[in-house]
DNA sequence: TTTCATGTAACTATAGATGTTACGATTCGC
DNA sequence: GCGAATCGTAACATCTATAGTTACATGAAA
């Protein structure tokens, strides 16, 4: 598939595209073939990639929109409600990245198609 | 205290201290002055007012920087991801705010006493 | 009545994410 | 080989949300 059709499907730009899938394709989960005919070809077993892995190839982008302003403020009223939160972001964050670990690419594929057969029975 | 010497603390404008204050007096929690000698005071027992309840006082701002582009989007793969992610989503959530539900204030006190003292400490 | 505060609307500035343009490098079909 | 198609990437532009600022009305106390 192509940058220009994935960014049709996802509603953007295609190198904005060819960004992404980039950071894909240096983890080895993908791969991008260049001139005619070219274009992006998933490169790993559908079963052993998870969202984790997925999370991991993409940067380990931020996962709170809130949290400490400083990791180590001279202001001890901050110091201490970082402690406070420090333990409980922690627990979070390691309760999803489990959860994330634990959907296969293939699992999603399988929901996908149970979905596509659904609206495929709907429409007749 | 006022919304200038806030504003000096955390390094801010006092406009910026007004508008959160405003959400924190709203909920009860703090008591504002006019006039004169005025300025901002405490009006909740440090005991009881949980960091969960600053969350919901502030509203409830998300919590997640990543999260679903769509509620309910046509597109079924990102359905299947919505659907994968929604239940690992809420379980961190709930998870990150009973923790808050269980830091008081008066803890953040506590904590914030030791500190100082050691610091006194320190300082001879 | 003057001074010192908050309350709030309107505007501005900033940073980060996203989108766009441009062009070089590579591959395939002819 | 030549030309079309495609990725790779740098540079620039745009958008958006947050934070900051200015301005002024309102209220309280000396």
């Amino acid at each position: 598939m192509t940058s220009e059709a994935l960014g049709q499907c996802l509603g953007t730009n295609p190198v904005v595209v060819r960004r992404t899938m980039g950071l894909l394709r240096e983890a080895g989960l993908v791969r991008a073939a260049r001139g005619h005919a070219g274009g992006w070809q998933i490169a790993a077993d559908l079963e052993t990639v998870s969202l984790r892995r997925l999370h991991a190839a993409l940067g380990e982008p931020a996962i709170f929109a809130i949290g400490n302003r400083h990791e180590t403020p001279d202001c001890l009223v901050e110091q201490s409600v970082n402690a406070a939160l420090e333990g409980a972001f922690a627990e979070a964050e390691a309760l999803l990245l489990a959860r994330f670990a634990d959907v296969t690419l293939a699992d999603l594929a399988r929901d996908f198609a149970r979905r596509h057969a659904q609206r495929r029975a709907a429409q007749e």
